[in-house]
DNA sequence: CGAGGAGCGA
DNA sequence: ACGTCGCTCCTCGA
């Protein structure tokens, strides 16, 4: 059967990295954990002394590490074909530019990889002018090369090949080596506290950043599909949850309403920043950075760079955003507070975790850490949400004795393998559970697609 | 083996 | 100093 995955290890150890715990499996477990250890790191995080306490959190936290097993052992299926073929036409392309750039530079010992070896051969070699420093010399990151590529054929090529190489390495080559010769499946390992946030994580491989938008990333997503050809996937989404949790523990009027009505939330944003009713598509795109900008604490400065434009004038978009929903503001500063006060910043469903540096002498300390409790109860929350709708809808598929399987969880998204003739039953679980979960001024809307692989129900 | 630069996702 | 949370790649130097 099945043994080789990191199962045991990982489910029924005790792992006390990056501040979580393994105290969750106690039950299903042969291995001895210390209990008074395991306390103390929890009480010391969590504010929750989990000897004696029946914490919501402890509760959903073990339900989920069930699910999770069940995850990890049923897999996903990947199409090894798909992968190979990928696999050559990155190769290809790969030695392609190599060789071009060689002609061109007349250099054939340079590796395109190194960032060393490129800031030599651009600025030393050819005379490029570079455009920003790193700590150690100058940058050839992509905001550099895209720029540079204006002029500068060669720069083109270099995104070309890293974009590809990026592809090759981290998800091609990676995602083949992790499919279980026995299985034909890949089998994750998840982290339940993953993330200081209450997000979970996915390793060897991870698969909650397969890349999508391009041709290549493309052909990625396809290769994920149900090992029979007579199921599908159904894929659930929840449509900008951060924003719609934002909106309801803030209880902004404006931004409830707006959403409530089903209008454009990012083209609302737009005519209050810009000042009028005629929007283009890129400043659209602009608000909806501002939207989600704002929720991470961003500061004019950081804005700036990420639309192109002054600091002054971001200041000036951050100030038009509170203005335009106010209670967001108060909302923030009323976390901020709370958390100074009480040491931890606490989520909807009772989450908790130390924010320190609140009170720190030093203002970048002080300012990190207020971001960090801004930020904290919504991605949170979001977390929660996603946690407890995956308890309940493997506990519906279970009692309504169906064959689909949960078999993946991004964040923010569910994928669901099925017999096509599941498909409409499971599609209406999804909604009644994920809708469900909470029940706030706003629905938590999600988007269902269907297909016969990860790339098509995404459409 | 670790640091640093880079880049993928939410 | 300048948006949060992750994982992994590659190179390079100890």
């Amino acid at each position: 059967m099945i043994r080789d995955f990191r199962i045991e290890n990982h489910l029924f150890s005790p792992h006390l990295r990056n501040g979580s715990y393994g105290a969750f499996f106690e039950q299903a477990t042969e291995y001895t954990i210390d209990t008074q250890q395991v306390n103390t790191v929890a009480s010391s995080l969590w504010h929750i002394d989990i000897l004696s306490s029946s914490h919501p959190i402890l509760e959903l936290e073990s339900q989920v590490s069930t699910v999770l097993a069940k995850m990890e052992v049923q897999g996903v299926y990947v199409e090894k074909g798909i992968l190979e073929e990928l696999e050559q036409t990155l190769t290809k392309t790969i030695q392609s530019i190599e060789s071009r750039v060689s002609t061109q530079t007349g250099e054939n010992t340079v590796n395109l990889a190194s960032p060393l070896q490129l800031q030599k051969l651009l600025f030393e070699k050819m005379w490029i002018k570079p455009l920003k420093k790193t700590k150690t010399g100058w940058s050839v990151d992509e905001e550099t090369l895209t720029i540079l590529a204006e002029e500068h054929e060669i720069c083109r090529d270099i995104l070309t090949h890293r974009h590809a190489s990026k592809l090759l390495g981290t998800y091609v080559r990676w995602l083949i080596k992790y499919i279980n010769p026995e299985t034909k499946r890949i089998h994750t390992s998840y982290d339940t506290l993953g993330a200081s946030t209450g997000r979970m994580s996915s390793n060897d491989p991870n698969l909650q950043n397969i890349p999508a938008g391009d041709t290549w990333s493309d052909e990625i997503k396809r290769a994920f599909k149900p090992q029979k050809s007579d199921w599908s996937y159904v894929v659930a989404d929840y449509s900008q949850i951060e924003i719609r949790i934002l909106a309801c523990l803030s209880g902004d009027e404006k931004m409830i309403a707006t959403i409530k009505e089903k209008k454009d939330l990012h083209l609302e944003t737009a005519k209050v920043l810009f000042e009028k009713e005629d929007i283009s598509k890129a400043e659209r795109s602009m608000a909806k950075t501002v939207n989600f900008g704002v929720m991470y604490g961003i500061t004019p400065f950081g804005l700036s760079k990420m639309l192109g434009k002054t600091p002054a004038e971001c200041a000036v978009y951050i100030d038009r955003f509170f203005w335009l929903y106010p209670a967001t503001r108060e909302y923030f500063d009323h976390i901020v507070g709370e958390t100074q006060k009480v040491g931890y910043a606490e989520t909807f469903f009772g989450r908790r975790r130390t924010i320190k540096g609140l009170s720190d002498k030093n203002s970048i300390v002080r300012e990190q850490a207020k971001r960090e409790a801004m930020n904290m109860p919504i991605q949170w929350t979001c977390a929660d949400i996603l946690k407890h709708a995956m308890v309940k809808i493997v506990t519906v598929f279970e009692t309504k004795k169906l064959e689909a399987k949960l078999i993946m969880q991004v964040h923010d998204e569910l994928v669901v393998e099925c017999p096509d003739t599941e498909i409409e039953e499971v599609t209406k679980i999804l909604h009644e559970i994920m809708e469900h979960i909470v029940e706030w001024d706003i629905p938590m809307a999600i988007e269902v697609g269907t297909g016969k692989n990860w790339l098509e129900a995404k459409k």
